[in-house]
DNA sequence: GCGTATGTTTAGGTATGCCGAAATACTCCT
DNA sequence: AGGAGTATTTCGGCATACCTAAACATACGC
């Protein structure tokens, strides 16, 4: 018979529960396959296996969501992979940019046990390197309700709670200027269609500005902290 | 093409490395059977495959050996394997007994990258918490020149140097009575047919007397500090 | 309402690494 | 030297998890 202990099916599970982690609609085979990088028939076939170990529920043609015992190992996981995160990145020096490749090696060889431990020596945290909570040994998840840069107005005062770390570059880039969790940012300005978004990076005198689009402004999630009239900024 | 990166081949290199480590007689097939837990129709497969990968020497019916590239990646696992145990123990609380499986796992995982940061945190120490010297990068090993417990004579004095881990219950009887790494031991006594030996543990008015036998006396070396007349050993 | 594009599944095949049973080589003893 | 016993290899098979190509559903535009 198959098992939870396999990889891949930690992977699927994982994969799935994040698609609906910021978002409501359940994820399709297509869009697992893309995000396994793995061909669509090879969802089809472990698909079937989550559905035969419980985990899953699959009807022909239809969309994939995770039964309660899904929904369980996927949290399990994402604690896996958010307190090792939190690990290198607080106690062996990695930076940002780095961190996710490594969690994803180590998140299916730990046992239970050095993720207590180490949760135990980090200090209990409650949000990895990236913003993104740290569900409890029982699988308890708190919601942060952060918001997408690009829904805030002009003079809008925000503070960043979250960045995605799907895209490497990006992590890289926002880096370097200085940006990274619970950086103040100040929405000063709009770009043509209102797709480019100039903010104001740190408080005070030293602050900078930064243009951001696409991918940029897609990674960033912040906590806004309501408007700041008659603001001046200081040029790059 | 196969890989070096499979965690079988590792496992087979490291095992082939590890038989020669204490001793000079290389490994047989049915040998790394045992030690792989593993049929003895699957070793004369995976032989085959490190003889193809350069990594080991094998002709048909005769002992298995390591090539000099065999050998790098022999060093390379037990470094990881010993810079793990290492930090177990020093950083997540484990205990003696746990840290070899916990190891055993992880060090198939993590990156090269990881593992020197993981180095340099912990201080680039030069023995595992079994006393096992830990070969540097470049593959560089010492030999601390242990002997076994039982090659010393009544009135010895000696200094705990290694302790060997693959047997869990024994490491947890020593652990129990306070006798570890770099502990102080006299032989104080040797029973029938020099099979037991009697020896006190730790210096001073606080010390103890233990009876070893069997595994215990295989599991211990030591570093010997020369014999030490007309002492007096409390009893237990 | 029909056909086409898109999404999904089926079918057949590959690689890895393991197993047990049977065949074969080696070794040691007499 | 011959035969018993042990060690090793060969052979056919199994499980996992992936692939490509082809068949099949679904959904959307006209």
């Amino acid at each position: 018979m198959h098992s939870i202990d396999s990889s891949s099916v930690q992977d699927y599970v994982k994969t799935i529960y994040g698609f609906t982690e910021w978002q409501e609609t359940p994820i399709t085979a297509s869009q697992l396959a893309v995000r396994l990088a793995v061909a669509n028939s090879s969802v089809t076939g472990m698909v079937a296996k989550l559905v035969e170990l419980g985990l899953a529920r699959h009807e022909k043609y239809g969309p994939i969501t995770l039964t309660p015992a899904g929904l369980a190992l996927g949290l399990a996981m994402v604690r896996r992979h958010r307190l090792i995160e939190t690990f290198l990145v607080d106690h062996l020096g990695y930076s940002w940019d780095e961190v996710h490749d490594e969690a994803e090696l180590l998140e299916h060889s730990v046992s239970d046990t050095f993720i207590e431990r180490l949760d135990r020596k980090l200090g209990h945290p409650v949000r990895d390197p990236h913003g993104d909570p740290i569900p409890t040994p029982n699988g308890l998840i708190s919601r942060p309700d952060a918001v997408r840069l690009d829904s805030l107005d002009d003079g809008h005062r925000a503070r960043v709670a979250r960045i995605s770390d799907d895209n490497p570059a990006v992590l890289k880039f926002l880096a370097g200027h200085a940006v990274g969790l619970d950086t103040p940012l100040l929405v000063s300005g709009r770009g043509p269609f209102g797709a480019l978004l100039t903010v104001a990076v740190g408080d005070g005198p030293g602050s900078a500005t930064l243009q951001l689009g696409g991918e940029l402004v897609a990674a960033l999630w912040v906590e806004s902290l309501g408007t700041h009239e008659g603001c001046t900024v200081a040029t790059v």
